[in-house]
DNA sequence: GCGTATTGGTGCACTACCGAACATACAGGC
DNA sequence: GCCTGTATGTTCGGTAGTGCACCAATACGC
C-alpha cells in the first residue's frame, strides 16, 4: 500500500488541493514501471494517465523508416497522457519508459471528471502542458541548431533533474534512439565528456561527476526549459 | 465595420456556439497585420489574442547568438496566444506576421473570463492547442530528420494551406530565417522545384504550380500534421 | 570457467549543410 | 533611361554527422 509520502512523490499530486486529493487517493495505483514499457502508443486511445515518481517517460515520435526522436521527457514533475484532457484523447506520439522506476496511474474517466469541474486542478494541468509546450519547442530549435555533444549535455541534465542520486542507467544506444542520432555520435560524445571529467560510465551506468561542467558545456535550451518550468509551477517544482 | 463574412473567415471564430459568438462580437477589432510585425516578443506579456483571417501568423524562437527557427504557424485556422488561456501569459517565443493580411484581436480580459466559464470554449480551444502541440512536435522531428528540401516543401504546403490562391509573397531569404537554414540553401532548393515544375518564383513571388508534385516530395509530417488538424477540430477546419 | 550476447570503440568514405565572398538581375524612384 | 537597393545565383573550402564494417571488452547464463 502506498504512503503519503510516495504519492508526494510526483509533484503534480503533491501540488493537488487537499480536497481533490482525497477525492483521487481511492483510484490512484502504485504501479512498476520497468525499462522500455510502453504506455501509450501513437495514435492509440489513452486509457490511463500517469504520474511518475521515481521513473522517467519519454515522449518520442517513430517514424515511417523506423527512425527516432524524443520530443519531451516527463519525470516526477509532471503527468503522462495530456491528450486525455485537451480533448484529442490520442497524440501521433509513443509514451515509453526511459528509466525505470514507479509512478501512479489514475482511469481516464477520473481524470476527465475532475478537470471538467473546472476547478483548480485544471488551471495546474494547464499550465504543466504549457511548461511541456516549452520544453517541445525547444526541442525543435535544438535540434535544428545544437551539436550533437551539447545535445548530449542537455539530455543528460534533464535526466539527473528526474532522478534521485547522479546515476543514469542507460546505454549508449538508447540515448542515441532518444536524441535521433547514430549510436556511434553518442559514443564520441560521451568519450569527451569523460575525458573532460563530467562523466563516467561504463556499460549502461552513467555517473555525473561534475553538473556544473555539464551545464556549461550544453546549449542555452536547459536553461530556457528550466527556467520556463520554474516560472510555470509551484515553487518547489522546478525540474 | 466588419461584416459576419470577415468574422467567419477565422475558423475558430466560425466554430464558435451561437451565444459566445454574440457575446465577443463587440469586442472583435479588425487590424491589418503587415508583413513582420510583432504581435508578442519572447517573454513579454500578451495584451491581445489574436484570429488571423488572411494573414499568417509564425511563432518562432530567436537565440542568443541570433539565429532563429520557426516552431509552428497559425492561419485563419486558429488563434494566436494561446498561453493566456494556458495560464503562464507568456511564453519564450516570439509570434511575427510572415505573410500580410488582416486578423481580429480580443483584449487579453475578455478571453480569460470566457475561458475561464470553462463551457464549450474551453473546449474547443483546449483541442486547436492540441493541434498546435501536433505540429510543434512534428517540426522537431521534421528538425531532427529531414532534408532542407523536404522541409521547404513541407512550409510552402503549410502556407498554401493557409492562404487564398496559390501565391505565397515571400522571399527567399526570409523562408530560410523560418527554417533555420541559410539563405543559399533554400535558393537552391526553389531553384530545383522550379526546374521540375513545381512552383516558379521571382523576386519574392512564389507560385504553385503543381500542389501534388510538392505533397510527393514532401516528408511525411506535413501529412500528419493535416490529419491531426483535421481530427481534432470541427469538419470544415482542415488546414 | 566457457561461450555468447550486449555494450562500447574506431576507421572510412560520403553527404548535406554551413560560412563567406562575389556575381547577376530585376524593380522602382527620379 | 539611369541608379540604387533588394533578390537571387554560384562557387569553394570546411565540418558535423551518416552508414557501414568490424573489433574489443565486459557481463551473464549455464
Amino acid at each position: 500500500m502506498a504512503g503519503l509520502r510516495d504519492f508526494k512523490q510526483n509533484q503534480l499530486l503533491a501540488a493537488l488541493p487537499h480536497a481533490e486529493f482525497q477525492h483521487w487517493l481511492p483510484q490512484l495505483e502504485l504501479i512498476e514501471l520497468p525499462l522500455g514499457l510502453v504506455l501509450y502508443e501513437s495514435s492509440s486511445e489513452e486509457k490511463y494517465v500517469y504520474f511518475p515518481t521515481t521513473a522517467i517517460v519519454s515522449l518520442l515520435y517513430v517514424m515511417e523508416n523506423g527512425d527516432s526522436a524524443e520530443i519531451a521527457v516527463v519525470g516526477n514533475e509532471g503527468i503522462v497522457g495530456i491528450s486525455l484532457f485537451m480533448g484529442g484523447n490520442s497524440t501521433p506520439s509513443r509514451a515509453v519508459v526511459q528509466s525505470a522506476g514507479q509512478g501512479f496511474r489514475l482511469k481516464a474517466q477520473t481524470m476527465k471528471d475532475e478537470f471538467d469541474r473546472a476547478g483548480p486542478v485544471l488551471h495546474l494541468l494547464l499550465r504543466y502542458t504549457q511548461a511541456l509546450i516549452t520544453q517541445m519547442a525547444q526541442t525543435a530549435v535544438c535540434n535544428r541548431h545544437h551539436s550533437l555533444d551539447q545535445q548530449l549535455c542537455r539530455w543528460l541534465l534533464m535526466s539527473m533533474d528526474r532522478l534521485q542520486g547522479n546515476e543514469i542507467t542507460m546505454t549508449q544506444e538508447l540515448i542515441a534512439n532518444m536524441l535521433g542520432v547514430r549510436r556511434e555520435g553518442v559514443t564520441e560524445g560521451a568519450r569527451k565528456l569523460q575525458k573532460a571529467g563530467l562523466i563516467s560510465y561504463a556499460r549502461g551506468r552513467i555517473s555525473v561527476l561534475d553538473r556544473v561542467g555539464l551545464e556549461k558545456r550544453s546549449c542555452e535550451c536547459y536553461a530556457v526549459v528550466k527556467s520556463e518550468y520554474g516560472r510555470l509551477l509551484p515553487r518547489e517544482m522546478a525540474a
